[in-house]
DNA sequence: TCAAAAGTGTTAAGTTTACACCCATGA
DNA sequence: TCATGGGTGTAAACTTAACACTTTTGA
């Protein structure tokens, strides 16, 4: 027996991104006009195959640099979707992965000349293939992750004021938190730190801006919010 | 063009399973002596390729009753391993799920002649590839799961006392709890009831046996413990 | 009769929730 | 001067954690 592997089956695998974003207080996805059939012309996650010389991972950083120009998001990935059918094309197992993109960094050139565009969250076309069951796991997991670790920095600029952060981990969680209650929890939080900076576009009064200090979580590496 | 998809690579597909049991007061892992090369003779998971015709959670649950002979087993998905040289054989992608198995269900001839036995949890042997890390991905999601869902009754038998599911879920969480706190916990979910009958085998004493009780659970699913 | 596991409540500490007003500023 | 968002503390409700002795019974 020469290889003992040449007798079972290959299947194309493909990498999709559930990309979420945070603007105007709201989440947020990146979409796209699929450009080529099967379903050509209807909305979808960004996608494409993995080739022979990348792993998984880096077959979906490609994949999001291709589109964004990015080269450093935040990705996680979600979960594996192999029903026969899911692509009417061909057989097609596809590895879902969600990315988060902060406002700062869209890069809105690229992302046009790629027929994608941010769509608010709650209000996102119906997508194609077993897309929606995608993007349903993704936002399920995000939530989870983000209760427990600070990965919602990724989705809100460098420097922010705790009324975006209040606004985005309301966004996240789906329900509204009392403001002293939130901004106490936020004063416990060492790793979260003004920068002494004031934001005057929010409000007549400015509000002071705040910033993620990673050094400072790495310290003690706790977090807990929601 | 005849269709899109043709020029890109495909894949073998695998699927591997951390199959967890629990014992004697403490969780379990089912694993194999390999069978053939790559890493002919040294320890693995159960695992195996997906087929043209099947799903990956059916290719899942098809390996799984192939070692098992049991075709209800709870199973979840813990991800896809993607790495380039992670089989040496050949380039395969590799999606993990785990299992969990009552202990009245395990048929050990089926096992035996799969070349497979129990193993301790905390003495497993160094698995093939990146089998380690699987484990560890599964334990991690297990645990999660479990601490929030009751999925853990699946690695009890039907009828089990207050002592076996505390020890139970103080070998998923790994940290010891209070016996009063415990029983209070449990005294409080509607959906774990007695059975009236007396587990003697345990104690002089006997211990009330208890059940989980899907139909009361299913009216208010809510579960937390840990 | 004694070893071994089963069973049983109370209190203190900590966490979470609810709630309302003053401040600073630019228009 | 006033409309707008920014900022601040306290008390009650609830949840969690800590803790030790009695019961039953087969060997």
């Amino acid at each position: 027996m020469k290889n003992f592997y040449c007798e079972y089956s290959k299947f194309h695998v493909a990498i999709d991104c559930i990309i979420f974003g945070f603007t105007g207080g709201k989440l947020s996805l990146l979409v796209q006009k699929r450009s080529f059939e099967p379903a050509k012309g209807q909305w979808s996650l960004m996608g494409g195959f993995v080739r022979k010389d990348e792993s998984i991972d880096e077959a979906a950083h490609r994949i999001l640099f291709e589109l964004t120009g990015l080269a450093d998001l935040y990705m996680e990935q979600v979960g594996t979707f192999g029903e026969i059918g899911r692509d009417p094309g061909e057989r097609v197992i596809s590895v879902a992965y969600y990315a988060l993109i902060a406002p700062e960094k869209y890069d809105t050139g690229n992302i046009r000349n790629h027929n994608a565009c941010w769509m608010d969250m709650d209000n996102v076309p119906k997508l194609i293939f077993d897309h929606d069951d995608m993007v349903a796991a993704a936002k399920r997991r995000m939530r989870e992750k983000a209760s427990v670790s600070p990965i919602g920095f990724n989705l809100l600029p460098e420097k922010f004021t705790l009324s975006q952060l209040q606004s985005l981990y309301e966004a996240i969680s789906g329900s509204a938190m009392d403001k002293r209650n939130f901004r106490k929890k936020v004063a416990s939080m060492k790793f979260i730190g003004t920068t002494g900076e004031k934001d005057k576009t929010g409000s007549r009064k400015g509000a002071v801006l705040y910033r993620f200090i990673k050094e400072e979580y790495d310290k003690e590496p706790e977090f807990k919010i929601l």
